[in-house]
DNA sequence: AAGAGACCTGAATCGGGTCTCATGTCTTGC
DNA sequence: GCAAGACATGAGACCCGATTCAGGTCTCTT
């Protein structure tokens, strides 16, 4: 056996794929911009290492420097989406004066960002077959914010005492789910263009089912 | 070109693939309750047509004759799941007096279903990414169902009149296909088993929930 | 200017999938 | 008891994708 070959090793980069000079790094950053595109377009299984490298224009071994393979991309791809979809949440949330038009906001900037990135909102779906602790991570990070803040709204007397915060949070987590996918991604113009933001009318629909559900009960029978 | 050979005809069944005798339905079944089975199992993309022809105890050929390819058998059964999840949320809602309850016995319904074929009913959200065509069929039929409901609730007065049926039958859909994937498909107990059903407190407060959404709101100012 | 890493490459290997088709077997009508 | 369809079969043609690897190239540092 040789003791020292002139090409040891196959995967200079530090051993978990991270490189060490900014032109590994601008490397890496091309592969998984082409993943977010690729995967957008064609879907997990549909998308392939080739069809990644390729939109990148890179070489197709270069791939697997930085990746173990096309579970991880994807994986660290939803976990970016992730953080963007709070965060237009979190700012759309951001200047809210009372509880329930908070919550209000946050739907609307959870629609904004999949008005402006229907395809990749169909990603983060995806993960539920794809890798499911990973679509675990997204949800229950989103419900642990929706959470606290209606803990926090009902020890204010803005909501409703009687529900509970979590099943609470995983319900309105689910109907701005459908109503972005029925309004936002179904829905096609003429030119099959997607609209670019939802329906004004849908909007106040959507507030009044949520103000409806989370307000406190005006008592309705006396006492007695 | 031969005029008339003795095998001419590689599929004598009809062109559509329908069997002709009642051996051959029983062939089909078998396919596609096998079908069910690996899907439920595997997903759409770790399924294959040996794996479903294997489990169904026929030749790999005898699938083509009977279906297009994998991409038909996975719809065919989306549709009939989507009747029997259907038929569970008719049957739960049958007994209800009032419209009210009426719905919050469909959510008990579909959450029956639910948690007796956890696996099948990923395979209906699966659809999403295999056949969106048929996904749409699904959450469409089951939309009309409730949209009806509500608007008759609504002539009746149980209903806040001010709610858009549509906006509201997708929102509620989305909010029980959220609660039923948190508490059901991800609740394990020790055995790494899937709960019997639904917990009691859930339900409940998904009803307390429900029945705050669409109430008819209790004036909370006079009109002057 | 030369050596050492870091970084890049794509032909080749391997595995597994779908679908066809030439050749059966079963069942029914006569 | 024997055609004539209906039905069944699985080897093989064909395709495509993931991953490896032996051999480059690039870019610093001295």
């Amino acid at each position: 056996m040789s003791v020292a070959d002139p090409h040891i090793d196959p995967r200079p980069l530090s051993a978990a794929g991270k490189p060490l000079t900014s032109r590994g790094e601008a490397t890496r950053g091309r592969i998984l911009a082409a993943a977010e595109h690729v995967f957008a377009e064609l879907g997990y299984h549909e998308a392939s290492i080739v069809k990644i490298t390729e939109h990148a224009g890179i070489g197709l071994g270069t791939f697997y420097l930085y990746f173990d393979g096309k579970q991880q991309v994807f994986e660290e791809l939803v976990i970016d989406l992730n953080r963007r979809v709070r965060r237009s949440m979190a700012e759309a949330m951001a200047g809210a004066t009372d509880r329930i038009s908070a919550e209000r906001a946050g739907f609307e900037g959870f629609f904004r960002f999949t008005a402006a990135h229907p395809a990749l909102y169909r990603v983060v779906r995806e993960a539920e077959f794809v890798s499911p602790e990973t679509l675990r991570l997204h949800y229950t990070r989103i419900v642990e914010g929706y959470e606290s803040g209606l803990r926090a709204a009902q020890a204010e007397g803005d909501v409703d005492p009687a529900l509970d915060p979590e099943v609470t949070a995983w319900a309105l987590m689910g109907a701005g789910e459908l109503i972005g996918m029925r309004y936002l991604l179904w829905e096609r113009d003429a030119d099959g263009a997607p609209p670019a933001e939802m329906p004004a009318s849908v909007v106040e629909d959507m507030a009044r089912f949520i103000r409806n559900a989370l307000s406190p009960r005006a008592r309705t029978e006396g006492p007695a």
